[in-house]
DNA sequence: ATTTCCTATCTTTTT
DNA sequence: GATAGGAAAT
């Protein structure tokens, strides 16, 4: 088998990484200085130098970036080797773990995954029962701290508050009653199951020899003892991250896996990669600077191998309307300029193409696109918030440039995908009371609240599941008549599905005919208003069924397709294949690079936002900055506005106390709000003298 | 039981 | 300016 890479084409850092293979290796790889690259050339080079493919695992942060390197290494390696490896994220992998152990920890073999929706919902519940309602306690706000909680070693005693406590403790003893488990369980369970268990942790040291794991910064002190128990001796371990992007402290990911990885294996091989072949050095001696102000840090650099290069704009606005309009002019402007004609970076070029989807020389669509224009593809735009896109988008649409939002409403946040979804896993096993629960009355079935309640309450007190209560004639003599008609033809329903499964029917076949038995679509569509949402909501059915198609075809159980749906919902999202400019959030946007970037909303108060300042983690904010600004390859523009629309009335707003730790040698300082004006007063003039002229015509 | 309309409250960031 | 929850009307 020949080597599918070029060691030449490595940097001596990149090739130490790439040729140490054996024991613990800790790569510290700044923003773009070819991290991936390095990764999977060593996992490549693990394969070629005789290691199994199965043995090797890689860990990633989400699943995007597992499709991606699995991609990445197949290009290299044999199509077999390729599909042997193991790629995936931390929960993922739990998954695979506790297929086989869970049992050991008192759960049964078919758990189900709770969604962040259902968790809501059960929350709701709780705080309900426990007459928090009136103390306005948020079901958000619960489960963050319940997460923070099972992500801290004290567990639940961790938390102070006597109320949420309870809530909490509730909450865990109904998922275990209902054989449920939620993100952090998987995480939770799959740490104990080896950490408990030596048998199974011996049987997966075993089996993964080789361990790699990426944006390691961003891992909880969880996940590094499940990589702890995961890793025998002799330590194959391979860590790659940049203690600079770590932006998910909130999360409970814990810097000091990286700074202090020694404690943890030891004797590691240490290497540095600093030297950038992303951006120019404008755009490095910017991030540079502003990224020096934090202190605790690892002393690193970036070093440019592009010198020079356009200068950084930075550009004031009076408000958020002209904010969105100069961006899109801008990038109209800049389209219209063509891309720099260098042929220095072609490389980092066809892997952006590849990276935003336009698939290895897919025939565009719109009969062909001007070679002497920017591709759309070219451009990002990065927020803090969510809800810093809409004028964006607003103003996109009006002139007329396509985009494509990444990540911003989850595939679940869909109505339409989440009772699918739930109709399915109830068809599958109608014991699980979540889903069972949200499809019980949807669309409306003579099934309501207080028949949902009480029969809750009744599953509760005999220990057992709803399913079942509904099913007990002891539970349907408290119900009135009409009811139990109701209940008597949701079960026959479900039922006859649940059957039809059973005898090897088409997942498809079934679920569709009880959509239709039950009138879902129909519904659906007397409930969406405008005619694009009713749009958007036949394709999101469709992308479910078409997902749901290709597992059953690939040979998948419909509890594979279930499992993988809930934990990596986007997949089969069709916003995130569309091409256009790209709209994302910063975090989102980490181990993405974009030629021209512009960085919106650079405002005291959004960046850092507001709550990171009371809660003392502005280091983490200027992390995000730095985040957004090393996305850049080429050009870079970061604006501000002076006012804001928020809550529709205008607040007015200071720029960001980050602008003032930026390096401006490199930067370019605009008013924007001046020049309008200036303009304004011309064009006045313009029409003053072309309306004197219509006149004497 | 269901729908509709009104109101209070909100906005980090995500596997 | 959206959205969830509640009260009132059907």
């Amino acid at each position: 088998m020949a080597a599918g890479f070029d060691i030449r084409q490595l940097n001596p850092a990149q090739r130490k990484a790439v040729e140490t293979l054996d024991g613990p290796v800790l790569i510290l790889a700044g923003a773009g200085t070819g991290k991936t690259r390095t990764v999977t050339c060593r996992m490549a080079n693990l394969i070629d130098q005789g290691v199994r493919p199965e043995q090797i695992l890689a860990v990633t942060f989400t699943n995007k970036a597992a499709r991606e390197m699995q991609e990445r290494v197949a290009g290299m390696v044999s199509k077999a080797a390729a599909e042997k490896l193991t790629v995936c994220t931390f929960h993922s992998l739990c998954v695979r773990l506790l297929r086989s152990g869970i049992e050991r920890m008192g759960y049964k073999k078919n758990f189900s995954i709770c969604t962040p929706g259902d968790q809501q919902a059960l929350i709701k519940q709780f705080i309900v029962k426990r007459g928090g309602l009136k103390e306005k306690i948020k079901p958000g706000e619960v489960l963050g701290v319940i997460s923070k909680a099972k992500n801290d070693p004290a567990g639940m005693d961790s938390i102070g508050d006597e109320l949420f406590r309870s809530i909490a403790i509730d909450y865990q003893n109904e998922l275990r009653a209902r054989n449920c488990v939620d993100f952090d369980d998987l995480l939770l369970l799959g740490e104990q199951l080896l950490r408990e268990h030596p048998e199974e942790r011996a049987k997966w040291q075993e089996h993964y020899r080789y361990v790699t794991v990426d944006e390691f910064q961003d891992t909880n002190s969880l996940q590094m003892n499940l990589l702890q128990n995961l890793v025998g001796t002799p330590f194959n371990v391979c860590v790659v991250g940049d203690d600079d992007q770590s932006i998910y402290g909130w999360r409970g990911a814990e810097v000091a896996n990286i700074l202090q990885f020694e404690r943890f294996f030891p004797n590691p091989e240490i290497i540095l990669l600093e030297e950038n072949y992303r951006s120019t050095q404008a755009v490095l001696e910017v991030a540079n600077k502003l990224i020096k102000v934090n202190v605790g840090r690892r002393e690193k650099e970036l070093r440019p191998t592009i010198p020079g290069g356009d200068l950084i704009q930075l550009v004031a606005f009076g408000g958020e309307d002209e904010e969105a309009e100069w961006v899109a002019d801008e990038m109209k402007r800049l389209r219209r300029l063509g891309k720099k004609g260098k042929a220095a970076e072609p490389k980092i070029d066809s892997a952006v193409q590849r990276m935003l989807g336009g698939g290895s020389g897919a025939l565009m669509e719109g009969g062909g696109e001007d070679p002497n224009l920017r591709p759309w593809e070219d451009f990002a735009i990065l927020f803090r918030t969510n809800t810093q896109i809409r004028k964006m988008e607003q103003m996109l649409r009006e002139k007329e440039i396509p985009y494509r939002l990444v990540g911003a409403q989850s595939f679940y946040d869909r109505r339409e995908v989440r009772d699918i979804l739930a109709y399915l896993q109830t068809i599958v096993d109608p014991h699980a009371d979540v889903p069972l629960l949200r499809i019980l009355n949807t669309p409306p079935r003579g099934i309501g609240n207080s028949t949902a309640l009480i029969a809750n309450d009744w599953s509760r007190e005999h220990e057992t599941s709803i399913w079942s209560a509904m099913g007990n004639p002891d539970f349907l003599d408290q119900m009135g008549t009409k009811a139990q008609k109701s209940i008597g033809e949701f079960q026959a329903l479900i039922e006859g599905a649940h059957i039809r499964l059973l005898d090897g029917e088409h997942p498809r076949e079934v679920l569709e005919s009880v959509l239709e038995s039950a009138d879902y679509v129909e519904w659906l569509m007397r409930n969406t208003k405008t005619d694009q949402e009713k749009d958007q909501r036949r394709a999101g059915m469709g992308f479910f069924f078409e997902g749901l198609d290709r597992a059953i075809a690939k040979g998948k159980t419909v509890q594979t397709f279930l499992e993988e749906t809930l934990l990596d919902p986007q997949k089969d999202d069709e916003l995130a294949e569309k091409k256009g400019v790209t709209l994302i959030t910063l975090h989102a946007a980490k181990g993405l690079e974009y030629p021209v970037v512009f960085l919106v909303g650079l405002e005291e108060g959004i960046l850092p936002h507001k709550r990171s300042v009371e809660e003392g983690t502005k280091d983490e904010e200027r992390r995000l900055l730095y985040v957004g600004i090393t996305r850049a390859q080429e050009r870079l523009s970061l604006t501000y506005c002076s006012s804001r629309v928020k809550w529709g009335e205008e607040i007015r707003s200071e720029p960001s106390s980050f602008i003032g730790e930026l390096n401006f040698d490199w930067i370019e300082e605009t008013d924007h709000a001046a020049i309008m004006k200036e303009e304004a007063s011309e064009d006045d003039l313009a029409d003053f003298l072309g309306g004197m002229r219509a006149m004497l015509d």
